[in-house]
Parts: C-alpha cells; sequence; structure tokens
DNA sequence: AATTCCAGAGAACAGTTGTTAACTGCATGG
DNA sequence: CCATGCAGTTAACAACTGTTCTCTGGAATT
C-alpha cells in the first residue's frame, strides 16, 4: 500500500510541512485572515514565491491545517466512544483525554477554537463539516448505548452535537490555563466534569 | 445627571462612533488581527491620524467594541433571567429572544463569536472577563428559583456558564443562517430548545 | 475680544504586502 | 546519457501599512 516516495516528492513534502508548522506557530498570537504568505516563507527559511508551488493562497493553507488540526484529534473522539465504563468513570476520561489532547497538540486546538468563528470563509466552512462528521461519529457511538434505548434519532445528533462543542469548549479553557498554575487547571478540569455531569443526568431522564 | 455636551464633543463622539461602526461592518469578513486603521479611517472618510485622537491602536478600538457588543447583550441576558413561566416556556422565550437578538445587531454576535477565541489578547481578555460578569448574574438569577433548593454556589456557577456558552453557540448558529431558508432558521431553533430542555432536566435531577 | 485648546488634515517616512516573470539546478523517466 | 519536469530562487512591481511631525480652523475658555 505505502509507496516510497522519491527524494523529490519526499523534499516537497517536508517543506509543506514546514509551512503548516510554521504557520501554526505564527498563529500562536493572530487569525489566520492577518497571516501573511511572506511571513510562512521567512520564517520557514525559504523564498516568497515557493509558498505557490504548495498552496494558492493563505486560506487554501488554512483549509490544509484545518484537516491537520482534526487529525490529531479525530483518533481522541474514537478513543472517547470506545471508552466503557459507568457515567462517572466515563467523564473522567474524557477529561483526562482531553487535558492529554490539549498540552499535546496545542497549536491545533488553538488553530480549530479561532478559526472555528474567524474570519476566512472557507475554513469555517471545512471545520464546520469536520465536525459535523464528528458529531455523527458520537452519535453513532451513543446509539449503542442501552441508555439511548428509545431515543428519536435526531434528539442523538443533537446530543452528540452538544457533546462535541462542549468537548471544544473545554479544550480551550484547558489551552488558557496552559501557563497557568496547576491548581488552576485542576479546577477548569473539575468543572468541565460537573458540566458532562449534568448533561449525562439530562440524558438519563431525557424520555421521562 | 445628564449634561449636555458641547458641540465640540459630540462631534468628537459622532466621529468615534463612525469609526466603531465601521470597524464592526469591515470585520464581517476578516478578524480583527487583520483589520487596518486606515482600512477604517477609509471607510469613514476620514484621516488616517484622526484614528489616534480616538484609540491608541486597533487592539483598543476592538476593546471599546467589546464593551458596544456586551453592551446590547446586556438587558437580553437580563430579560432572559427575569422571564417567569414553566421550563418550557422559558425555553421557547430564551430561544425567541436569541433569534431576536441576532437580528437586531449580527455584527454584535459575529464580533463576539469571532474574538472571545480571537488573536488578540487584549479583546480575549476583555471578552471573558465580561462573560463572567453575565454568568455571574444568570448564576444570581438561578439562584432565586426553588429549583436551585440545595445547590451549591460553584454547582450553581458551573450551570450559569453553561447557559452562557450555549447561548453564544446558539447565537453564533443563528448567524450563520441570517440568509438561508426559514426552514433551516427554524431547524437551528429547535434543536436549540432541545439542548436547553436536556440540561433543564438535568438540572432538576442534579440533586438524586 | 483675545487666547488657548484640540479634532482632524496633509505630507512624508521606511517598511511591508501579494503577485508576476524569467531563471537555475537537480531528480526523474525514456 | 540525455531531455524533460518541477521545487525553489532572484528581481522587480505597485499598492499598502502604522507612525511622526507640522499645520489649520473653529469651539471653548477667560
Amino acid at each position: 500500500m505505502s509507496h516510497t516516495l522519491g527524494i523529490r516528492q519526499a523534499q516537497k513534502q517536508k517543506t509543506r510541512q514546514a509551512l503548516l508548522d510554521a504557520a501554526l506557530g505564527l498563529l500562536e498570537e493572530q487569525s489566520l485572515s492577518s497571516l501573511g504568505l511572506r511571513e510562512v516563507t521567512r520564517a520557514v527559511g525559504v523564498a516568497p514565491t515557493a509558498f505557490y508551488r504548495h498552496f494558492r493562497s493563505t486560506a487554501d493553507l488554512g483549509v490544509a491545517l484545518v484537516e491537520e488540526a482534526l487529525g490529531s484529534l479525530y483518533p481522541m473522539i474514537r478513543t472517547m466512544v470506545a471508552t466503557t465504563g459507568d457515567s462517572e468513570e466515563r467523564i473522567a476520561r474524557a477529561v483526562a483525554l482531553i487535558d492529554a489532547h490539549v498540552r499535546a497538540h496545542p497549536a491545533h486546538v488553538r488553530f480549530l477554537a479561532r478559526e472555528r468563528h474567524g474570519g476566512v470563509q472557507p475554513v469555517r466552512e471545512a471545520i464546520r463539516a469536520q465536525l459535523a462528521r464528528f458529531a455523527e461519529e458520537v452519535r453513532a457511538g451513543l446509539a449503542q448505548d442501552p441508555v439511548s434505548a428509545g431515543w428519536d434519532e435526531d434528539d442523538l445528533l443533537m446530543l452528540a452535537g452538544l457533546y462535541v462543542d462542549q468537548m471544544l469548549m473545554t479544550a480551550s479553557l484547558f489551552l488558557e490555563t496552559l501557563d497557568a498554575p496547576e491548581e488552576e487547571r485542576a479546577r477548569v478540569g473539575r468543572v468541565a466534569a460537573r458540566q458532562l455531569r449534568l448533561i449525562s443526568i439530562g440524558r438519563h431522564h431525557w424520555l421521562d
């Protein structure tokens, strides 16, 4: 399946990845709509015109970053959905997973939170579409759960959307406490767990 | 209390407001971090240097916009908190209020959703601080409700935060359907109502 | 009526931006 | 081994940016 790339294609992909990484770094303190193409190439140490060999524009780069950022998020969602145990265990696991993901890929989380409502339409749309796929995945997972017996398909998707949004909000809060005292970070985790617990309780009594 | 401004101060405030309005308009298709000072003054029809008579920088303008945008949101929150009736009535009222607010002040909602996680730190901080005030207001309202008898103060604030976040998410979704068919907009409203219902159910069984 | 104040104008600055065209050198396929 | 392809370079372009300094006209103060 996997074909060894020629040294030419390999070098190209390496440069492309360097551009993506540099962009993510620069986006720590600005938004995509203010990210300049020259700025990115300068950070990589490559000529401005080289940018065009990989991307049509910075918006195009943004769409590529969506794939990268959500690509790293996808396995986490799968893990969360696949996790077994009672409600309380699953909640604790979920919060811990979010925490770990933010530590592992802070720039990815920042990018998603920032550009989800950001100023570049194609990027917003790409994020929306991918998050909808995630919600669908979560819905499928919820459908397996005996608690969901008798649930409407629409209601399951509604709940899945709530979970996805909540996950992103929590991730963003963890991000803001990345270089705050551990105590603050723990507080954020506790609040997030209780919010998930409240949603879980609502879920159990939905059909009353 | 109210002092009639001299024509000088009046003219100054008029220009300032024109700058704020122009900025909100320009931010429809970009983020604050890419908004140029010249761009804003050009839209108003005033010399670039006039900008400095009102704001130190575009970040400063952003903070002023936070006050404007949240100032228009505040009355809505008060109304929502003050609304009486059973759960179902209050939810319907809340969704209708959000809908009406998005129609009345789309640019304000866009600005908040966009810059809450945006690339300008002082603006993010200003929004965070004001939303915390809103959550406190909601918490105080919830505390009055008999349903909240026996609730922890922390848990009430946790719930208030959930409501505030949910309100902003819903407002942002309504915003995206501003020029979509009415059917789509109604669908968004129904999903938002069901999410609020689920949270409400969780609230009623929290102390079980 | 004379003086001070100050919102806004005008011009100029050094530096930045995206995009074009024509190039170079090296990996690749025939 | 030679011809083609193509990632990355160099140079130049007009347009734009934030910021400074100087100036002006009319409102505010005395």
